[in-house]
DNA sequence: TAGACATTCAACCATTTGGTTGACGATCCC
DNA sequence: GGGATCGTCAACCAAATGGTTGAATGTCTA
């Protein structure tokens, strides 16, 4: 996995990759419904989901002839908290944000 | 400006330039400074400066023969939002973020 | 005024990226 | 079995990326 805010975000720099990621963000989709959209050919696509894979922004999980991609939204995570860390948020005041993460966490489920 | 969620992610994508961004949390520095530490040539992190800077993630304003760089935090914040777009903090009470929120705004200064 | 220092410019190079096309391997269905 | 469909592979291409070196520009200082 070397360093994954590389490929995270080189993954990210792509408008068309933007574009698939939201795309998944409705519904579950098959590499040919994916492609449908766009002026490229099915290759192309087909490139940027194994980008988009080896990025671990999506799955890729074969039915039969149809490949599935799913979003996998979770791998943003080490990527928005990098972000987070260069205090965009700084007008917040921090203390009671993290007095609020804290009731949040004693109230969770699980 | 195009779309600046290209520029931005790309200029990312680089881990000199992360570094970069991160030594500058600290405190502004020259443009020799920011090149001490790494091993490569000073135009190579000259080049470095100059997409961080059309990405608008810092800014350089030239005083005397040096040049000081700065960061520009506020312009990640349209790549983090979009994001956030994609979830990851579901687990969060949402409803309770927003009201933490506006108490945050109720008691802000300015 | 003459260095020395700070930074960029220009030319060049190797590698990566984003796209194409055509052939190919699976799989479904008649 | 045989044709249609789904998706990838392989070879190729143009352009962008990340680096180098050496010369050039601007500014400070002795």
């Amino acid at each position: 996995m070397a360093n994954s805010l590389d490929t995270i975000f080189a993954a990210l720099a792509d408008p068309t990759r933007r574009a698939i990621l939201s795309m998944l963000l409705e519904d579950d989709m098959a590499v040919t419904d994916v492609a449908e959209p766009f002026e490229m050919s099915l290759a192309a696509i087909s490139k940027h989901l194994m980008i988009l894979t080896r990025a671990g922004l999506i799955a890729q999980e074969k039915r039969g002839r149809v490949k599935w991609c799913k979003l996998e939204p979770d791998a943003m995570k080490g990527a928005s908290v990098w972000m987070q860390g260069f205090g965009q948020f700084e007008p917040i005041n921090l203390d009671a944000f993290e007095r609020f993460l804290e009731t949040e966490l004693d109230s969770a489920p699980e």
